[in-house]
DNA sequence: CTGAAAGCGCTAACAT
DNA sequence: ATGTTAGCGCTTTCAG
């Protein structure tokens, strides 16, 4: 069943029938009314690939997220889906698992068919990379900063401001002793957010310490070893910065687990503000992203490209946005400061 | 830069490029190579939509959800990934919002792309609506029951058996009055665990009560409103059954904001076992669903349908799961017991 | 306003 | 083992 069968039972010219369908204007209002009636009757639906082979366009982007189970990302993917439904795209959704080769190989084939545009999200990926897409001319937005630091579309929040921010507040509520339970090192985010926390530590004259820095592996069940594993150290930390809710959970698990209270033995604050984080018990102290309006923006962002005609006006954008911290039990912020002012 | 071009340079026909990228061994092997390295030379990438239009086959096939949030269906859709990937297809994924018309929309734009094939979770649709997609031929797998009667490919838990279970464990731990948190109504999944939870009660000779029954909207916040509805009633419920842990981490939430106690003042359980409810306080008793491993074997379902030639030999199989009663803290079950025996 | 016909880039049957 | 060529189903000039 094809534009034949439809134009011969209709009794006109296959351009007729492929003009109702991309031109209906310019089409005299009876023809027109005629043909979409047997399209009806005979369920006809145009050919994807025929279609894309002369146009080139496949109405379907591609999201690329490290790890489809971390609720931040899928909030990034609900802003992206929500804006690509609203424009008649579909999405292709890639799990990279933080896997650098992985990421690659799922570019290399979401090129190869041709999609509309791409959509990174905390990518792995490398300046020689970045620039071979460029070069195929697929439009390309990132969520989160990357390895390249050439300009291009971009939508984040500053993971340095973000870690020194908890980290801060964790000194001023009066802790000394903040352990760092990092994410996976390799990730762009992880540096930065280690970054910021040794800022702030710097800032006030307390020590680096190797041994309180500690590697979770963005998972909750990386967060809970991790923070066994300091617990079971000589010197217990007072407070610990996670640097995703998903370990601070885990981590928050590990110390109650193992008999100590928090924020009173333990002080903990993460970094998303995924919804667990309110439900836990204490909730969690954590600094919040807009993930949702990231997705929004970016794919937003992804659509100004691949609809603008003219090359040249698409100049790339950087979007930032402001992440905040989001005080609540674990960090002991309340308690400390009664203790000072009684 | 097409196949043309790469054929010219390399001195041969276009069939023979052809054929080393789809039949290499009919290639003499010095041909082959020459040409590999003059497609690699030219950077070549054969067009998607010249392929598709040949061979009729796309390498993609498309996993629709209700609920992107939920972290059972990304459960769900790491499974299916990692199958997919393992197969080297890729997956369109649609959230349909628990949205009837959503779900037909996207499933209508799926077949015209010409998907290899699709798997439904928790499918709004009814037989007329699948008959339709099998008359298109397009592999089908169903991830949990859905209106349609007729045999067709499926891998569920059955609802109704781990609602009862849920209910009853309840009812022996020493509840009488029971209240039930149900999900969004016209999904089929809560109309089971309704009559599972109904029947429960009616095994113990305990009424069914329509001011215990009470939607959510299977997310957090429904759970939360629901709760409180409940616990500003006159008659307060003794125990929740929630028809998904989101409902049943958001009604803990809920009892404990209102200064009750869980389990003593409210007992609760949830349906799902997602992380979260092994790190809320109380740890959530809930029903668990092998989540993962129904995505792994629908798309392995799928992939069967996808490769097998015989149209014939391909049955219809209904794969069932088991699911099974988690008891943690949060329906009080050892308390009570205590209470028993002391 | 409509029709005829030339491709889009690739695959596979048929020849050699 | 390799080349020639007829489509796959559609869009779009170009004529009328």
């Amino acid at each position: 069943m094809n534009i034949k069968d439809v134009a011969k039972k209709a009794g006109v010219s296959v351009a007729t029938i492929s003009r109702v369908l991309n031109h209906p204007d310019t089409v005299s209002p009876t023809t027109k009314e005629h043909v979409l009636a047997i399209m009806k009757e005979l369920n006809y639906t145009p050919n994807w690939f025929a279609r894309g082979l002369n146009l080139n366009k496949t109405n379907v982007i591609a999201l690329l997220i490290p790890n489809i189970l971390n609720p931040i990302y899928t909030q990034i993917a609900k802003g992206v889906e929500d804006i690509a439904h609203q424009k008649g795209y579909n999405i292709l959704l890639c799990n990279t698992e933080e896997n650098e080769s992985k990421e690659r190989e799922y570019i290399e084939m979401l090129l190869k068919r041709k999609v509309d545009g791409l959509i990174l999200t905390a990518s792995l990926l490398n300046k020689k990379d970045i620039n071979k897409i460029k070069k195929r001319e697929t439009p390309l937005v990132m969520i989160g900063k990357n390895k390249s630091s050439a300009k291009e579309n971009m939508v984040f929040t500053d993971y340095i401001v973000g870690a020194y921010e908890a980290t801060k507040h964790l000194v001023e509520t009066g802790y000394r002793k903040i352990a760092y339970i990092s994410g996976v090192k390799h990730q762009i985010e992880n540096i930065e957010k280690q970054i910021g926390y040794e800022k702030a530590l710097k800032e006030f004259c307390l020590p680096v310490e190797k041994k309180y820095i500690i590697e979770g592996n963005n998972s909750i069940e990386g967060g809970y070893l991790a923070a066994k594993k300091l617990i079971q150290s000589k010197e217990i930390p007072e407070a610990i910065f996670a640097a995703n809710d998903l370990m601070a959970v885990g981590a928050m698990d590990a110390i109650k687990t193992m008999g100590l209270r928090i924020p009173q033995d333990i002080a903990i604050v993460g970094f998303d503000n995924i919804d667990m984080s309110a439900l836990v018990e204490p909730k969690l102290t954590t600094i919040s992203q807009p993930v949702y309006k990231m997705g929004l923006i970016a794919a937003r962002l992804l659509f100004d490209n691949i609809e603008s005609n003219d090359e040249e006006e698409n100049v790339q954008q950087e979007i930032f946005l402001q992440s905040k911290l989001k005080v609540r039990k674990s960090c002991g912020h309340e308690d400390r400061l009664r203790e000072i002012f009684n």
